[in-house]
DNA sequence: AAGATTAATATTGTAGACTAAAAAATGCTC
DNA sequence: GAGCATTTTTTAGTCTACAATATTAATCTT
């Protein structure tokens, strides 16, 4: 199921950001664009609905899950836990293997068009998830890569407009630091980056309810206007 | 999809072991049992399946999924890292409801019923769950959820048979700890339990192939003979 | 003209029937 | 009687049609 190519669409969409918190995924639409059939659809959606990054409201169909500012927090602090000792595995296991493997990724990384932002941001989550396939444990992969989707989630939901991307330079150092064996620094510096990316979020606030478009033009200044004065 | 009926049932049934690794689930039987439809059953499975506790081989059915040795050590590996983070903040967070949750839920596993085998499997699981909620991250408590689930299957595969089940008065010992603010004897009582759980099971050996029984008599010193010395 | 009520439309959910595939059972051959 | 091929039966997978619900549009009332 997990590589269907219509989740691993869908997935790749939201990680892009091109698909965003709160979008309806209608069954005949997606049958539509993928070429299949509904029931196929539906066994997807089934799926995504399991792995929380899909919502459904009976008789409403289904919708991008949009995490709630407690979940965020959550999210952030899963990958904290999950992420140094992921990390900390990796440089207990350093070999030529691996040195290679995480070398090549931050060639890609480092040498992509900085310009196409999609491919930035599936390159940098590739990133996290590749420190967890390299600490060769199955179970903890399967966990970062749930927790990387649902960070795009919560950070497609609460980041401020505007404000530039996961910073590009935090991953290069991070790896040097794994590659030197300095444990104790990369788990410094991984931790600090997290909370860059999770500093970067409207946390504070309550989530935006997407229905209520007013108070989202409020947010932004727009005042709703009485049109007899047109 | 979580509170569903037959999701709780089959669940419940997995964490007392009446359900084991290679049964199969079958939809019309399911169904029938359940007193629903296949369409339901379907969705069950489909959704289990997504939480990796069903395998789904196309056209001959669903069944109980079972776990590698490289896996079942992987789920004790993820479990040592989520449960000694998550207890640490149970810790931190000790509250007085926090310290009545535990002591309630102690109370009842010293206080039922020894001989009711299935309510103390039950049970202990909880134990580690509660752990997971009191924490207070919505996240972990998934994953514990789904690694507590996860361990059932692997012990069902693994155990030796006629070992005695998880030890019962490692909980109390943890509990106090915790209570007591202790949190280096907490984090190491825990980490000593999961050991125990883990060395109880046959994990040296590859994983019994269900469908050859020749290698499982022969493990038992049972050797096939020539009928015809009869 | 604004709001509420009702009708129309679109979308999801479900049931039944049909197709296809695998397992089991039977019969055949040696 | 053992091994193999064939048929039968069972079980999963899919398609079509229909029912239920929500959303949108239209109409009516105030």
């Amino acid at each position: 199921m997990d590589d269907d190519p219509v989740v691993q669409g869908i997935l790749k969409a939201i990680t892009q950001k091109r698909l965003k918190p709160g979008t309806k995924l209608g069954e005949d639409a997606l049958a539509q664009v993928f070429a299949t059939t509904r029931i196929h659809i539906r066994q997807v959606l089934g799926h995504l609905v399991s792995r929380h990054i899909v919502t459904h409201y009976p008789n409403r169909g289904a919708f991008i899950y949009r995490p709630s500012v407690q979940e965020a927090r959550d999210i952030f602090a899963a990958r904290r836990i999950l992420e140094t000792a992921t990390l900390s595995a990796v440089i207990d296991n350093l070999d030529d293997e691996v040195r290679g493997r995480l070398r090549r990724h931050i060639a890609r990384e480092t040498g992509h068009d900085r310009n196409d932002r999609w491919a930035s941001l599936a390159l940098t989550a590739e990133f996290h998830v590749l420190i967890a396939e390299l600490a060769g444990n199955g179970v903890l992969l399967d966990f970062a890569k749930e927790l990387m989707l649902r960070t795009s989630l919560a950070i497609a939901t609460f980041e401020v407009p505007g404000s530039p991307d996961c910073s590009p330079d935090a991953h290069p150092g991070i790896a040097d630091l794994i590659l030197a064996g300095d444990k104790a620094g990369a788990l410094a510096a991984m931790n600090k980056h997290l909370d860059e990316i999770e500093l970067r979020l409207q946390l504070g606030t309550s989530a935006p309810d997407p229905d209520d478009i007013v108070a989202i033009f409020q947010d932004i200044g727009v005042v709703p206007v009485n049109r007899s004065a047109d």
